[in-house]
DNA sequence: AGCACGCCGACT
DNA sequence: GTCGGCGTGCTC
């Protein structure tokens, strides 16, 4: 039996971020185990950490007095051996702690909370005691909540030993319960009772009847029992006291999505789909780590081919795993995979409250549930012999993760495809940059999905050239061919779709005397103008303020409002259209939890003629009368500093487009620009993602981008900004040191938005083929920056970060 | 992170 | 003289 456990504690920290050993006290020795949290003594008085058994072993390199284990917090390990090598992993890739990897992988409620009480001993005199603790009860011990008198108060009073601190580390981890019943006696005892009392107490006949029928080893709900038998609880309960049966708590799985799905057999495939669900089986069978591109355009029935995938692994008595965007997680989308799975799936995503997660989680450790559906963080689902991954929307940029650990999600797939040994399939319309290249290079197989599935034809679709509408119609969100057209699906009670590029597009305050421009005191931004509060809003710290009506420079009352919000937007639609019923989903119209999906079931339901929207709209929505979709400034992102804004320009035109005409209808789209002849626009337009990704590819290597070069950020942020300044010029000296004369140095510079929430923003960019010696450089700048942390400077690594410039 | 130790200025 | 400010090192 193991002697001493290997801890990683919950103090992340650089210091702390190798495990520490700890002895295992005989009483815990049977229960400690691998990949459980255990709570420790940690550093001087009396304070108590969680932390993570990584390591058992007999001996240890660490020569002091070992402290004991003080508790374990879980029944099972909650890190099985695949988790705890790929918390390593992604520690290193990313430059994160480990334990912060771990929390990542965890669900929130496994992570634990630690509270600290401070109760008065028997030293303390009667006055202090009516001082500080007036209730006479121990206090909670917050250094936060407290104010600085009193704080310093109750440290004298502990220094004096007139007072002490507990320390308490609890896991919310709780496993909802319903009462159950069972018999507590035997059949022929509960007979007689019966017996007894079948003249008197018909209810109590009746509830005893029913015991006899019980197994006296599985409780049954005493929902049930009341259901059954027509008895109420306070017959059992009396039933309970009479001896005849106890309750025991039963757990029960908090079920998200309750509602009855109909089950669907699988759909006939066409000859694409059929040759890409070969080739997935295949590798499926020789358990190959074989990772796939499907290439398909909207509706080319990508998802047919991910549900007939993971049925051939589930019949191999092996699991699935399959990734969408976060956005794409509505209830359609798992009904469609439950319809075909049903109680096997299991659903992982942050509208589920805590409880759910915890629920959903569990039932996947215990192998109940064999196919898992999520967003980002399901990546790390505790699946066990997996059969295939699949990500959905590969190219989105929400797979990253953008506060530490900041990894894709798509590189924790490969590598759990690789120790799995199943193959990783990777879906979009249209494929990042990084993957299709990828698969150009043979590392994927790319399986294309060309045609629409029953050959529905891909809208027409027309670009606007705004310059040309500004001239003749003067200053509009809508040039006249768009109204043309919205005004006619109107007339034929057909459904219209309006994009707003949000990216970059928001309405602002300007003077028009002095051109003054309300800014965040905080930030280097503009405030937003919100109408529904009627407020200036950061949409980066959440700084809010009265809506000005005179200018604070030049006290002028030709203060106005500037761009377009999607508020704006559609008060002057509803102008030029006044009969149509407009819907709007946007950021302010769906903070409520369920407002999103009640908007879209009433644009089902035609209860509105046009939906008006950001991004949000072009994620997989389908609504067979939408005929025409118009996307109001495609071009807003292409400005922005970002080397893959044209790739996300197109992504997002084509996936819009996508949206129109999916019925017997033909679809039209009205793309809105100032810059008809940029090539992300005119490719997006003709719906060529080849050429599109020709054209990119060229661009990237001209600059040095990615997928050419690799890429890391390293940003440096302080209150002052000269010391955020001076560190990154510092951070810049270090790595050109380590780094070979093919390596591109970018800055130091100040960030896009150098200041955000009162702190200022330096950033370098290397970019590199080949640097050995680069890990270690930033595993230097990580240890070197612990010490200025302590003054306010915050180092962050971002590899592949998913902007720069 | 959070606690102790240690070194400096301003008070009973 | 001491109390308490914060800057620094360390936690198995």
């Amino acid at each position: 039996m193991a002697q001493i456990g290997q801890v990683l504690v919950d103090v992340p920290t650089m210091q702390t971020n190798d495990p520490y050993s700890y002895a295992i006290p005989a009483e815990l020795e049977q229960q400690v185990q691998l990949g459980m949290r255990v709570t420790v003594p940690f550093g001087r008085g009396h304070r108590v950490v969680s932390g993570v058994v990584v390591g058992l072993s007999d001996g240890t390199n660490f020569d002091g007095q070992l402290k004991p284990i003080a508790s374990v917090l879980d029944l099972a390990p909650v890190l099985n051996e695949e988790l705890r090598q790929l918390a390593d992993w992604l520690a290193d890739q990313t430059y994160a702690f480990r334990i912060t990897c771990i929390q990542t992988m965890l669900p929130n409620l496994l992570k634990a909370q630690t509270a600290r009480e401070i109760k008065p001993t028997t030293e303390l005199s009667p006055a202090e005691m009516a001082q500080y603790f007036p209730d006479g009860a121990p206090r909670e011990f917050d250094t936060s909540k407290l104010d600085d008198k009193t704080m310093a108060g109750l440290l004298r009073l502990q220094r004096a030993g007139k007072v002490e601190v507990t320390y308490q580390v609890t896991s919310k981890a709780t496993a909802k319960t319903v009462t159950g019943i069972l018999p507590a006696q035997s059949i022929d005892e509960l007979k007689a009772h019966q017996d007894a009392v079948v003249k008197r107490a018909p209810k109590q006949a009746k509830l005893l009847a029913y015991l006899q029928t019980l197994s006296p080893t599985t409780p049954v709900a005493q929902s049930r029992v009341s259901h059954d038998t027509g008895v109420s609880a306070a017959v059992i309960t009396a039933a309970e006291a009479k001896g005849w049966l106890v309750k025991q708590p039963i757990e029960v799985y908090r079920d998200p999505f309750q509602r009855p799905v109909t089950p669907t057999a699988p759909l006939t495939l066409n000859t694409a789909q059929q040759t890409a669900v070969t080739a997935i089986t295949q590798a499926i069978d020789e358990q190959q780590s074989q990772n796939f591109l499907v290439e398909g355009v909207t509706g080319s029935g990508k998802t047919e081919v991910y549900l007939q995938s993971i049925a051939v692994a589930l019949d191999q008595g092996r699991t699935a795993l399959m990734l969408v965007p976060e956005i794409a997680l509505t209830p359609q989308m798992v009904n469609r995979v439950k319809a075909r799975f049903g109680h096997r799936v299991a659903v992982l995503h942050s509208g589920l409250s805590k409880g759910e997660q915890y629920d959903e989680w569990r039932r996947i450790d215990r192998g109940e549930a064999t196919v898992v559906v999520g967003a980002r963080s399901a990546v790390f689902a505790p699946v066990k012999n997996l059969g295939i991954i699949i990500m959905d929307e590969e190219h989105e940029s929400s797979y990253k993760q953008d506060e530490n650990p900041r990894y894709h999600a798509r590189d924790v797939a490969l590598w759990r495809g690789r120790y799995h040994h199943c193959p990783v399939v990777l879906g979009s319309a249209t494929p990042s940059l990084e993957t299709r290249a990828r698969a150009s290079k043979g590392l994927y197989t790319r399986l294309l999905l060309a045609k629409r599935v029953n050959d529905h034809p891909l809208p027409t679709v027309h670009v606007v050239d705004m310059r040309e509408a500004l001239k003749q119609q003067g200053e509009s969100d809508f040039s006249e061919p768009l109204l043309t057209a919205i005004q006619a699906r109107l007339d034929r009670h057909e459904q219209v779709v309006l994009m707003l590029n949000r990216r970059g597009y928001s309405s602002f305050v300007m003077c028009r005397d002095c051109g003054f421009v309300l800014k965040c005191p905080n930030c280097d931004i503009s405030l937003t103008l919100h109408m529904d509060t009627h407020t200036m809003k950061c949409h980066y710290c959440g700084h809010e303020e009265a809506i000005p009506h005179v200018c604070p420079n030049c006290h002028s009352r030709k203060i106005r409002y500037y761009g377009t919000g999607t508020q704006k937007v559609e008060q002057a639609l509803q102008q030029l259209v006044p009969t149509a019923r407009i819907l709007r989903m946007d950021v302010d119209s769906t903070r409520r939890k369920g407002a999103h999906e009640k908007i879209l079931r009433q644009f089902g339901q035609h209860e509105a003629d046009i939906l008006l929207g950001t991004q949000m709209i072009a994620k997989g929505l389908d609504f067979p009368d939408v005929t025409l979709v118009g996307v109001l400034n495609a071009d807003t992102a292409l400005g922005l500093p970002d080397f893959r804004a044209s790739e996300r320009t197109f992504q997002l035109l084509t996936q819009v487009s996508g949206r129109a005409g999916r019925a017997d209808k033909p679809g039209e789209v009205y793309i809105q620009t100032f810059n008809p002849d940029h090539y992300a626009i005119e490719l997006a337009k003709d719906q060529d993602y080849e050429r599109f990704f020709v054209t990119e590819m060229h661009m990237r290597h001209q600059g040095n981008y990615p997928p050419y070069y690799f890429a890391v950020q390293v940003t440096a942020s302080h209150e002052d900004e000269a010391t955020a300044a001076k560190a990154m010029y510092q951070i810049v000296a270090a790595v050109k040191k380590g780094l070979s004369a093919n390596a591109i140095v970018l800055g130091p510079t100040p960030k896009a938005i150098a200041r955000v929430k009162r702190k200022y923003y330096y950033q370098v960019v290397i970019k590199y083929k080949h640097e050995p010696q680069l890990k270690s450089v930033l595993e230097q700048i990580r240890q070197a920056a612990q010490i200025p942390a302590r003054h306010g400077l915050s180092v962050t690594i971002d590899p592949e970060p998913m902007n720069f410039m």
